[in-house]
DNA sequence: CGACTTGTTGATGTACATCAAGGTACGTGG
DNA sequence: CCACGTACCTTGATGTACATCAACAAGTCG
């Protein structure tokens, strides 16, 4: 529940030029030309600290921003008139937040803080001239927003499909998978600030049940949460369960 | 079940000019300019007719053609190792198909033809010159790809949250609405080429309980399902069954 | 320290899946 | 015209995977 309408937020300029972003090292993320480092630094118009449980973008509204993650955790989510919840999806380091303003006149969702986040902020209107200025840019923001309608189907699919055990399985690996490549954890193990009520909201389980499902996957040891963090303890295991298409989560990304 | 892998396709020079698509004068889509007209009639490399029942694009190949439909049904769909299948959505005349194949490598998902359908074919390496030429085009795509996203948000919130007469008077009410629209139907009544199975595909429901679903819903004298017509018989009940936000489906489309 | 958020547990019910037939309407070839 | 298949829908019996409700630890955090 509950995302407290007053976030704990705060404004600033830019403390790091976008030329030495760390993020830019990462293997994941494409080189950028001088010229599309000329875009960003242009048109980044700063920084926002978000606390963790504070909401970032809320449903029915109309930012005049587009955000891009630089650290933490955020997710999407939206809900029924009668109060249920579904998380969409949880959004990590390099993804895009708020295109939807950017493209119709409000969301359909709400985005959240799940942990402390740090977001690069654009003005929305600058989407335009993206499209006339920067092609390449441009294209990189079509292709992201293919890729996140490629992460829908496949959660529909999972939604749609799996069992209650198979579709923990595989959130758990494809946030393994995804936390992983951006350097947030090892073969074996990532950061989880996903609570079960989270989790519950998301794979559309309740909440005792998810707990039971959970505790299952710890006995059959093949995976474990604890701590804010998820072990991996049998992978094959995992991707049998899950039936998890393990080339589905490797994806070159082009932009920041 | 089964497309047929060798469809009765029939290929076929343009024989409508752009300029007179009868697309077109739908007030569902906005205005093309004499210059986009020019580059869609440069770059439209020829039609296509796909009889129902046949395989469009096929998963986990690369087709060098992205394709818009121009008349008729079709629908995206996955499945997981085991074999159970889940259609993802219902493409309709104006939607854009194979905008994965202009991105990755590979479709994660085939597309079938529901009914006859007749296609307007592209040449994939085109879309990159879309953006570097016809900004406004490449910002459509665009647009498509975070209308379509929005599309399957809502289908996720459906399959997550919704119980099941819920979930199937909600897509009676979508495709109702979006038919409409495309003057495919009138108030109370649209086309529907779907059948039992593929509802069941869609909605993650057993064929059988989706039967005793549909018979409730028309003993309730909500809506009816007969001779491939949908018929709504009472659209304020099967609004408020399905927690329908009537707005949520209207949409200016910009592109053809 | 109490208040609150998160996880754990158990009792009870129901919404759904699965399996198995059978039924109707259509086509197709003899 | 009949025999046959095929596609689609219908029906019922039985089981189970899940939800719901309720209460209670256990761990923050002010």
């Amino acid at each position: 529940m509950a995302s407290k309408t007053a976030p704990k937020t705060e404004s600033r300029r830019p403390h790091v030029k976008c030329e030495q972003c760390s993020l830019r090292d990462s293997p994941v993320f494409r080189p950028f030309s001088p010229s599309e480092f000329e875009w960003v630094r242009e048109h980044k118009s700063g920084e926002l600290a978000v606390a963790a449980g504070s909401t970032i973008l809320l449903e029915d509204t109309n930012s005049p921003h587009l955000f891009t993650i630089y650290q933490g955790w955020a997710f999407r989510h939206t809900a029924l008139p009668d109060g249920s919840r579904q998380i969409l999806n949880y959004a990590l380091p390099g993804d895009l937040l708020g295109l939807q303003t950017a493209m119709f006149d409000k969301m359909e969702h709400s985005v959240d803080a799940l942990t402390d986040v740090l977001l690069c902020v654009f003005e929305r209107e600058q989407i335009w001239k993206l499209f006339n200025t920067t092609p390449e840019l441009a294209f990189d923001v079509t292709w992201l927003a293919a890729r996140q309608e490629r992460i829908m189907d496949a959660k529909l699919l999972t939604v749609g499909q799996r069992n209650a055990k198979s579709r923990v399985a595989y959130i758990m690996l494809h946030l393994h998978a995804r936390t992983k490549r951006l350097g947030l954890g090892d073969e074996k193990s990532c950061e989880w600030p996903i609570t079960q009520e989270h989790l519950a909201d998301t794979t559309g389980l309740s909440k005792p049940y998810l707990n039971e499902v959970i505790r299952a996957l710890a006995e059959e040891k093949l995976a474990r949460v604890s701590d804010k963090k998820l072990t991996i303890l049998d992978r094959d295991g995992l991707v049998e369960l899950a039936q998890y298409d393990v080339a589905r989560d490797e994806m070159l990304r082009p932009f920041l």
